[in-house]
DNA sequence: GAGTAAATTAGTAATAGTTCCTATTATTAA
DNA sequence: TTAATAATAGGAACTATTACTAATTTACTC
């Protein structure tokens, strides 16, 4: 795709334009019924490593939710997603500032907030002497 | 346990108090293993049911990263967690509020933070009408 | 403390989501 | 066009989790 042995084969590309066109945040299994109208012959495994791969690239982004499977976002502009607990919607929240308070978003979206989950991923300090000296 | 047909088996003392008297932020495995040292006959299923009804009942939190099971923390104060991608350690982030900035956690962690994940339930504005009318 | 109804358990089977494997096919570079 | 390598389809395997069931435990009432 850009360099490093990536070959663009036209599943990867088919899997990449779904995530991109919707703002679903499909399943790994929307994307495979999906892809399957253009492409009857694709397989799951195909559509499962594609979608990590562009992941990996950072071309895609995954959003995991307690209880429920992988979904997938091709948008990678900076925005935030909201879950009704009750039926399972994800939706975007843009136009604010990760400083944005709560009360502020719950009026922004109009739903009742119950939980905030918060996570950064890194290299810790170990990791980072380990990868200097290798 | 409090109330709600709940009542206070042996079984789910253990997993309770398994999962608060450490930091580690055990899986549902990690508890397993350490539950059998007490009660070598505990089944897994036992596990995950007390795990999970203890989440709702909102004596432990479920922490979720992608690509790797769920993970359980008993300490309810107010705090996130930081997790290494390269070893998969998770931390807590305490002694700051949601709106402390990125590279603030990086001086204070001092990890390379490159992903924040923030996400937000709630209840939607259409299933808040669906539970006022039923 | 005994009797009873309901919740919980151990053990096991089943499921969901995802990854792995292999022979075949497609892509790229020369 | 061919050789080298990456990607594929299809299916098996695997991991995390949930569901099922008969037996046990708990909490409640007397």
């Amino acid at each position: 795709m850009e360099g490093h042995n990536t070959k663009l084969s036209k599943q990867r590309e088919l899997v990449l334009q779904i995530v991109r066109s919707t703002k679903m945040h499909p399943t790994a299994e929307d994307v495979y019924y999906e892809a399957k109208k253009t492409m009857p012959r694709i397989s799951m495994g195909t559509v499962y490593r594609n979608l990590r791969l562009l992941s990996k690239m950072g071309r895609i982004k995954e959003i995991n939710f307690p209880d429920s499977p992988t979904r997938f976002d091709g948008d990678m502009r900076d925005h935030y997603h909201i879950r009704c607990s009750e039926c399972g919607r994800i939706e975007d929240i843009s136009h604010f500032s990760p400083r944005t308070a709560v009360d502020e978003i719950e009026k922004l979206t109009m739903y009742q907030i119950h939980t905030v989950h918060i996570k950064y991923e890194g290299i810790c300090p170990e990791c980072q002497k380990k990868s200097k000296i290798s």
